[in-house]
RNA sequence: GGCGGAGUGGCCGAGUGGCUUAGGCAAGGGCCUGCAAAGCCCUGUACACGGGUUCGAUUCCCGUCUCCGCCUCCA
């Protein structure tokens, strides 16, 4: 860990590892896309331009395996699984990249890449693979901590490898696979190649951090680094790496079967909390999934959510561009430290709320606004999220009018000191959904589950 | 075999050589309320185990145990 300083100062560059658009987005996927967006916000905060690149791996083995399980082009099976990341990403709240590139639309970078790596003896083709030389360039291993005599070596004996250790660049094509043509003959992208050549397309030659998931390390980020600066290229100053989401003590994967999918669980919480459940825990930090911390998480947010609700009920609306408390900044200065960040928004609910109890509203508003400030850094400021009782159309609109009214009755039968009536229409509405709170200034209805 | 991470109070989850046992959730007591909810105040139980360094260690060092990840596709 070191003090970030960024290329060009004013600006910041970030490359994060996207999704292989194989399959439904599940809970991990969407916590490495949340927390770079986390970064961009922050960094937003200091530096004027930040650029953030996510890429979309388009074409790889399993899209193409999957694709032909279900008699469909891998093209239209890719496509319709990126929609699904772009709408998870969406739905928490992720902010757009500034570029989201695809594998298969940059393989003229990747050929020039490869050309140069050529040229300079790091890379190799044979029988129409193209491979990276490892042990042509002294640093690999490196960013992993790997030595490269202790690797394992893979099972792929490489029908024209040089060194069983060396990777693969460029795959030759097989009959019935899409291609492109080289100059060693047509092909498809290796994965490790993509990201390099898409990360210094859009980012320049040297930038200043890369990010993905940890498993990435070694060998992806390891062969990226190595592909890009035995080019030429400095490639990525940073590296930052989140860590799992796990359940029951294993890893979420794919290929393990036992994902949590987000369309699914977008149905159980609001996209809101998910969001905060998964952005509170620190980034290097593993989540254990379990429905009873995603709970507790749902009553942390709702705790900030009624804090400024009632704010907003008693004294109008409120802005966003509030004070960042101390704590919250250094918090986050120090490694992206959201654990602390959600703590010091929690003190600032607390001594807002004191304030709005004892009627001091320019305090408690203070507080409102700081709260919004930042909880926004985070993605998890409740007023920017669809309010769930008041704007709205349609049937929302339908729905307040219909409440509002119950509730006229009701004040009217509590002040005849009707409780019997009182309650009874309040126990009505929650046998719809909808919870009633009686505050200083009148009540307050929500919808239990939005 | 190589590389890396983790074990904290009922639960989630931070952090630090002592002065502040983060924060949230849950529990108990109180205030407020017609009641409830929300809110506020107060309270308790911690740092896997064994050594060592130190005036003092949960925090540093050594060892042990347990769990997890990477080295093959993976956020």
């Amino acid at each position: 860990m070191r003090a970030f300083l960024p290329q060009v100062s004013g600006t910041a560059s970030i490359y994060v590892c996207g999704a292989t658009v194989q399959g439904v987005p599940h809970i991990g996927h969407v916590r490495s896309g949340l927390n770079f967006d986390v970064l961009r916000r922050w960094l937003g905060r200091t530096y004027a331009d930040v650029r953030l690149v996510r890429n979309v791996t388009d074409i790889d083995d399993k899209i193409l395996a999957k694709a032909a399980d279900h008699g469909r082009p891998w093209w239209e099976w890719a496509y319709q699984h990126e929609r699904e990341f772009e709408d998870a990403y969406t739905a928490l709240g992720c902010l757009p990249p500034s570029y989201a590139p695809r594998a298969t639309g940059h393989v003229s970078q990747m050929v020039d890449l490869m050309q140069r790596l050529v040229d300079r003896g790091h890379a190799y083709a044979a029988r129409g693979d193209v491979y990276f030389s490892v042990t042509s360039f002294p640093e690999y291993g490196a960013l992993s901590g790997q030595k490269l005599d202790d690797v394992h070596q893979g099972e792929t004996t490489g029908r024209g490898k040089r060194d069983p250790r060396d990777f693969t660049l460029w795959k030759a094509a097989k009959p019935g696979e899409p291609s492109w043509p080289t100059p060693w003959g047509p092909g498809r992208p290796g994965w490790h190649l993509e990201c390099s050549a898409m990360a210094t397309t859009y980012l320049g030659g040297t930038f200043d951090i890369h990010g993905g998931g940890i498993d990435l390390i070694f060998p992806h980020h390891e062969n990226e680094q190595a592909q890009s600066r035995a080019a030429g290229d400095g490639f990525s100053r940073y590296w930052m790496h989140n860590a799992w989401v796990t359940l029951s003590g294993e890893k979420m994967s794919k290929s393990l079967g036992n994902t949590v999918a987000i369309p699914e669980l977008l149905k159980q919480v609001r996209a809101a909390e998910l969001r905060y459940y998964l952005v509170g825990p620190h980034y290097r930090s593993t989540i254990e999934f379990s429905r009873e911390a995603l709970d507790d998480a749902v009553s942390a947010y709702r705790r900030i959510e009624s804090f400024l609700r009632r704010v907003v009920e008693r004294t109008g609306s409120i802005g966003e561009e509030g004070v960042l408390s101390e704590a919250f900044t250094a918090s986050m200065d120090d490694d992206m430290g959201t654990p602390g960040a959600v703590a010091a928004i929690h003190k600032r609910v607390r001594e807002g709320n004191t304030a709005l109890e004892a009627a001091d509203d320019l305090t408690a508003r203070a507080a409102a606004e700081s709260v919004r400030a930042m909880a926004g850094v985070l993605g998890v400021d409740p007023l920017t999220w669809t309010d769930n009782t008041t704007d709205g159309t349609g049937s929302r609109q339908a729905l307040a009018t219909l409440v509002e009214h119950v509730l006229e009755e009701r004040v009217k039968a509590r002040q005849d000191r009707d409780f019997a009536k009182a309650d009874a229409l309040r126990d009505h509405l929650l046998l719809a959904g909808i919870a009633v709170e009686d505050t200083p200034d009148g009540p307050l209805w929500t919808l239990k589950d939005d």
